[in-house]
DNA sequence: CTGAAAGCGCTTACAG
DNA sequence: CTGAAAGCGCTTACAG
């Protein structure tokens, strides 16, 4: 007798006097096998509580079913909510996600490496400064990649909210309201998602022949976006409207208003964008855009496992429509934001 | 010549004119392969970009490098801050994360399936409502896992922060302060952690013979302490001090607050547990006991791969001092806050 | 419907 | 210092 290990297929093929290839096809239920034969091998291998060994099984089937994931700064909840939807989607559909990186600074190469070692079937990249070296890497090795809430590289497959209509639709409306002194506050300014959102901000009030009041960078941190808010507020003169190109960012202007007792919305109004569950706080109750997670991450999974099945798929560029959540930091007529969904698409 | 796929050790040792066996030692950096062979090999795998095979290497090695991960529930920052702590401490250890689940609801028996599937060398549990029976499976499987913020079960380890004495030495301060309307707000009911918090706090009371002035349950989220802090407040008479058992319901209660206009600290001291980062907020700026996560995490993986090279060593449960974050929303004299260190001991 | 054989890519005693 | 052989636990053509 072994040495008693964990049963293996080769310890139930015994117990059920078949072959090894005869328990493999009936724990996989090959129509092939024959009903009593497949319930008697079901029922020994759960008598004996066989687990098994995906690592095995991963070798020869070349397929692993574990994808890799590329985490944003956690500390932007935006993130965490994405993350955890991330998961929620991808568990039923039997694959495992595989932690690469959690941060924002840049991934390194190191990450990818294991990515290949581990035999990846994919691979999932929120945000997170992403090298187009990286791009390179997965084009070249034919790995199936999707990002989300970041701007295609090379051929890879992108989704994003409408970045820069939901910046050109804040401008619209806040306009139509009478404000003709705006500010932006930007994010890190490598990263597409900022660079959007403002860009669409900047155009409409071009359009409309307003000049922008300001343009600061908050580095997508409350600490930026309050310190932000500080140095906009303690003029002489403030602006009569922030958009601070993430939630997490206008809470900090906020804040900051707060701090300098300036009446949200009467004498400022603040706009954010994501609708992270803080924004919808009482201390808060942050007017904002909120980016369809849900349905983004649907369509990233639906593009991943499309290139799964067929990897000489072409890559896909997707934008999904935000929603205006009117709370109560801003003063927009309603009608003039119904006006604003004519906002030019992507 | 095979079709072009990845290079493997047979490409590399083809190319190198030496065996197979030779090649994995050189890469391995095997002391017995002479330094020409060594070197040889070494380059010819970079050249030709050869990624080692983890699954194969595991399977024979009988250790995968990977470490299976259960989250609790993101929308607590606590959470987010320790996953990301948990990644970037263990990833230069040369071990990989995956998920198992992420959530607040109970962790199911098919993701502690796949640990076996994917054969990980251990677990680490954050939270998370975990079963009895899945510690007893680790337990039974000789899995080696540490559970973080959560006590022990079984003969597992744990790691967690001093979560009476917290409770316990937050009375004690607010007693001190000549507060003698307390009211607790408790968190989900079967955690632990939320259990242990308040008894500490109403094991101080009840020594220092102040009846506590309420209890409520905010079910440990930001809508539960908003609520919680609402019913409170509405009462004709309402508490000078509330100890909410985590951060993110502390928040909810100041917006309470907030609304109804009653002045933090002057009418009311609220205090929080964990120190997320909106404790520091500037709209904000809770009262609170910081978690010591890094060394948490520190403690706990010195743990967890203890019992990785020795499976048979027994569990340990350990409890790390927590530690006083002084801000504006509670009236606390800073020598009563002192005597507070000496709260008795878990 | 079932089995014997080969193989996924690596490592590791066992020889020499 | 190096190689031939066996094996980790599974699946999958190939036969029958």
């Amino acid at each position: 007798m072994k040495k008693s290990r964990h049963p293996t297929v080769l310890t139930i093929s015994e117990l059920a006097g078949v072959s090894p290839s005869t328990v493999s096809r009936a724990l996989n239920d090959d129509a092939r096998i024959s009903q009593e034969v497949r319930a008697k091998v079901q029922r020994i291998a759960k008598e004996q509580g066989y687990t098994p060994n995906a690592l095995a099984r991963s070798l020869v089937s070349r397929t692993s079913g574990v994808v890799g994931l590329v985490l944003g700064n956690l500390s932007n909840p935006f993130y965490a909510e994405l993350a955890e939807i991330i998961h929620a989607r991808i568990a039923p559909m039997g694959k495992r996600l595989m932690l690469l990186h959690i941060g924002g600074e840049q991934l390194d190469m190191e990450s990818m490496q294991t990515v290949f070692q581990y035999q990846m079937d994919g691979c999932i990249v929120t945000s997170a400064s992403m090298s187009s070296k990286v791009a390179e890497i997965c084009e070249r090795y034919r790995l199936p990649m999707v990002m989300i809430n970041r701007v295609a590289q090379l051929h890879s497959c992108a989704v994003s909210c409408h970045n820069y209509d939901g910046g050109y639709w804040i401008a619209d409306a806040l306009l139509a309201a009478g404000h003709r002194k705006l500010a932006a506050v930007g994010g890190r300014p490598n990263t597409s998602t900022s660079q959007n959102r403002e860009a669409g901000f900047l155009e409409c009030m071009s359009q409309r022949g307003v000049e922008p009041w300001a343009r600061y960078c908050g580095h997508s941190t409350y600490d930026g976006g309050y310190k932000a808010g500080c140095e906009l507020l303690a003029a002489a003169e403030h602006p009569d409207g922030i958009f601070a190109i993430n939630d997490i960012m206008a809470l900090g202007v906020l804040d900051a208003a707060r701090e300098f007792g300036i009446k949200v919305p009467d004498e400022i109004s603040v706009v954010g964008f994501d609708d992270i569950r803080a924004a919808s706080w009482a201390g808060y109750n942050l007017t904002t855009i909120a980016q369809p997670v849900e349905a983004m991450v649907e369509r990233s999974l639906d593009l991943l496992f499309a290139r799964m099945s067929d990897p000489t798929l072409a890559g896909e560029e997707h934008y999904i429509r935000g929603e205006f959540r009117i709370r109560g930091t801003a003063r927009l007529g309603s009608e003039l934001v119904l006006a604003g969904r004519e906002a030019r698409r992507e």
